[in-house]
DNA sequence: ATGCTCCTTAAACGTCGTTCATCAACCCTT
DNA sequence: AAGGGTTGATGAACGACGTTTAAGGAGCAT
């Protein structure tokens, strides 16, 4: 009965569904992922789930173990927003849509990422996600190591390019709160004169960096990101292609 | 002076070096990256910090304006763990060392990941580490434009590789502390049975996943990693390398 | 009606990040 | 050397958090 840091994770344990109260684990999840989605992390917690569903947070702990179950269950439910489309006979156009689709959900909820990034994602839709994947490799006539490193290969790029335009866009926001903020202030602008300075005396000490960050000012992130995305994303298929047709090359001609 | 959710960086504010007391800056980073280490995001409290400091936690309020000053620092110094070789001439060769060093430095603290994906990230070594990237692509012939995109391309490879490097040792410690956790307690004969029938259960539904998990269960979980994280790599190095040389083929020639 | 399980509540516990009044130690001035 | 101002440590407090628990009410079976 010594309850771990986290012990398991709510797919491994038993649920018994309510019978026909106020609540269920579905509209709990729900009620997270919208406030996750407007508030992030930050703004997620128990009591205030339960009082977005007229409930005290007490009420919670009969249809989810812990916090940490909840936000596994909302994580497993944005996974399943991912949508494919089992007709595409070309592997690369179908790997390249699935990765694209991915992307789009972990952009959409900004905050999956992180979960991610922590949580041990055992639920039943980041499986489905991933026996799409293999199976797609699989028929396309990969070898059987292949897919692994296939399917990792594209799903790390994808978790990755997320994760630097997600941050980036949030550097370009503290920056200018920073500026905004000073500026309000009472003696803010000595506080702006520090960060100016700052960021002065890294451009000089950086002049590659600087002048691209500086050519890349004028560019929309989102769509500056989103080429970042594709060419990396080519590379990726091409390498994937060419061995693709060296192991193959017996069994499959085009 | 209204405090924002976070306004700002640690790096864009001042920061008034204290005279002779008893902590410093580095020593609070250096204790707060210990506890990171050896304990994860959750282990690290003001509370705890202070008190393996032999202070009080109110103290570390003089040295750092919040915790998560104290995370985007902490984040900075393990940056600044990563070394490169300015000597290596072969740019392929280079920015595979860069790529290695990075992601050994994020598997040898596995909180990183995290923060990357929160934080502003606008500390003197992630400048640096960026410029150096950027410079040796800049002096080994490449487009400006392709240079932005190589790097990312790189870089979002590392954080996503080693994102799912850990989050797969997480789910495997996962599994089988619920597998232990249900053999030592009481009733839990009934819990380990709902785990290994969630488990059968995805493994009939999903075929092609549980014949991949079946064969990686022998292999180590890190070499295997490895290797595919070295595969992509040398996929997007291959990639940039064509485009390289489909660009420069004027200029520069082997 | 009685007993029983399922659910909700209200209150509480302990921990957290953070603030504040207090006070001690040091530096600079005189 | 005396005193004032800055710097920094303290310990108590605040509010919010995740989680637990005792108590009680709603619904069903008998």
């Amino acid at each position: 009965m010594a309850l771990t840091d986290s012990d398991g994770s709510v797919w491994l344990r038993p649920h018994r569904p309510p019978r026909d109260r106020q609540l269920s684990r579905d509209q709990i999840v729900s009620v997270a992922v919208t406030v996750l989605d407007a508030d992030g992390h930050r703004g997620l917690s128990m009591r205030r789930v339960a009082s977005e569903l007229g409930v005290t947070a007490g009420s919670l702990y009969w249809y989810v173990r812990t916090k940490d179950d909840l936000l596994e269950l909302a994580l497993d439910r944005v996974l399943g927003e991912v949508r494919t489309d089992p007709a595409e006979a070309d592997w690369r156009r179908a790997l390249a849509a699935l990765a694209r689709g991915n992307r789009e959900m972990l952009l959409r909820h900004r905050w999956a990422l992180r979960e991610l990034t922590v949580r041990p994602n055992l639920g039943p839709n980041a499986f489905a996600l991933a026996e799409t994947g293999l199976q797609l490799l699989a028929r396309a006539g990969f070898a059987d190591a292949d897919v692994d490193a296939a399917m990792s290969a594209i799903n790390d790029h994808v978790v990755g390019a997320v994760i630097s335009q997600v941050s980036w866009i949030d550097s370009l926001e503290r920056m200018s709160e920073a500026r905004i903020g000073a500026g309000a202030g009472g003696g803010g602008s000595w506080s702006e004169h520090v960060a100016t300075t700052y960021l002065r005396e890294v451009a000089d000490r950086h002049p590659m960096l600087a002048r691209r960050m500086a050519a890349t000012r004028e560019i929309d992130v989102e769509s500056e990101c989103e080429r970042r995305f594709e060419f990396a994303l080519k590379c990726l298929l091409e390498g994937l292609a060419a061995s693709h047709d060296a192991a193959g090359e017996l069994t499959r001609r085009p």
